[in-house]
DNA sequence: ATGTTTGTACAGTTTCTACTTTACAAACTT
DNA sequence: AAGTTTGTAAAGTAGAAACTGTACAAACAT
């Protein structure tokens, strides 16, 4: 079962390890995206093939790092919803697997990181806006009144433009997004182009 | 005009400076989504209640920073195309200010950042995909072939995913996404509440 | 209990990033 | 022409981030 441990054709095998890099490379040069160092993208990107679960020992291993540095990175995997732990009867060591749906990664980044931005800018921008309309208040001389609503207008502004974002991450939290942008991307039998409201298999 | 240069009522004056610090704080505490060290999160936001456009050395003034900060930073916020260059009759120095639909700024990013990893991710997944489907051919091992299936299956998983995700940036591109998430979020007069098609004005 | 395995906290090292200072090229002025 | 001004390249520095080795606590084995 497990493709590790046993000996195939070794040229074979060596073959299919060369093509797996080309993935696990991409994957890694990439992940910075998801605020993840290059390294434990390739911790990722090794785990992805690695179809079984993994242990400390194994990612050490596998990557010839510290096993402390294993420990850590998939903590920040795991912080990030990119690895699961899982367990197995009769195992005493932590188990690790890579979240195989990358959907539910790609939303739980902006469910977290972005949602987290959000709701704090919003939170400043609310305050400012009340000590603006305050000071406002307050305020006699036209040219710095002026200044005031010219700053009033900008957060106003704002805070419409984090409404939206706010409905976006939550057309990520409920999958509502898969009705504007199908799962399966359009076949083009005959008719129009986008907004279909196919449904899709949440799972 | 400029409200740096006059003295109005100093206390109104630092009363406001205080309200926007606020808020330059919390941009700048959040625009590492961005890719954009916090320093510079704080330009922006300078740049951001400073009503006309900003020299390099308002900007060093503004921050007490070096010219050459600046001059990397605001050319950093420009790749993102989070401030504009502008031009101005008579001056000669460069002249930035920011890009004031944030909307822009966030499907610029996209565009740019995540577009630019899924192409390169989608290429090399291509590429491995024709590797592993030649390795298929040469191979009589079934527990071997059985592996590269399992990971031809991960890559046409994958491939499906960057498309979703392709298809998601295109429609942040073209503004369709409005179409599904409106700038101005349904007021719940009386109907339905979600995916109205309401048209939304590009600017 | 004593001994072993496993994960992580902590301290130290290296490597990288965000700065600053200096120096200079290009563009403008006289 | 020589002298300014303006933006940035280059080199150096300080601090942060990523990683390693050691030490140890918790869980399990005997």
């Amino acid at each position: 079962m497990n493709q590790n441990s046993k000996r195939y054709d070794g040229d074979t095998w060596s073959k299919l390890e060369e093509i797996r890099e080309i993935v696990i490379h991409s994957i890694a040069s990439n992940i910075d995206l998801y605020g993840v160092p290059h390294s434990i993208g390739r911790l990722y990107g090794t785990m992805y093939f690695h179809n079984e679960p993994m242990t400390l020992d194994e990612m050490r291993d596998a990557l010839g790092m510290s096993k402390t540095s294993m420990s850590t990175g998939v903590r920040s995997l795991l912080d990030i919803k990119m690895v699961n732990k899982t367990y197995q009867k009769g195992v005493r060591k932590d188990l690790y697997r890579v979240e195989e749906d990358w959907y539910n990664s790609f939303f739980y980044l902006f469910s977290s990181k972005w949602g987290r931005a959000v709701r704090q800018n919003e939170r400043q921008i609310r305050k400012a806006k009340e000590m603006l309309e305050e000071l406002l208040e307050e305020t006699s001389d036209p040219s710095l009144t002026e200044i005031i609503e010219r700053d009033l207008g900008k957060m106003e502004h704002a805070l419409e433009y984090y409404d939206w974002l706010k409905r976006l991450i939550k057309s990520f939290e409920t999958e509502e997004i898969f009705r504007f942008i199908p799962k399966q991307s359009p076949k083009q039998p005959s008719g129009h182009s986008h907004a279909s409201s196919q449904e899709s298999e949440a799972n």
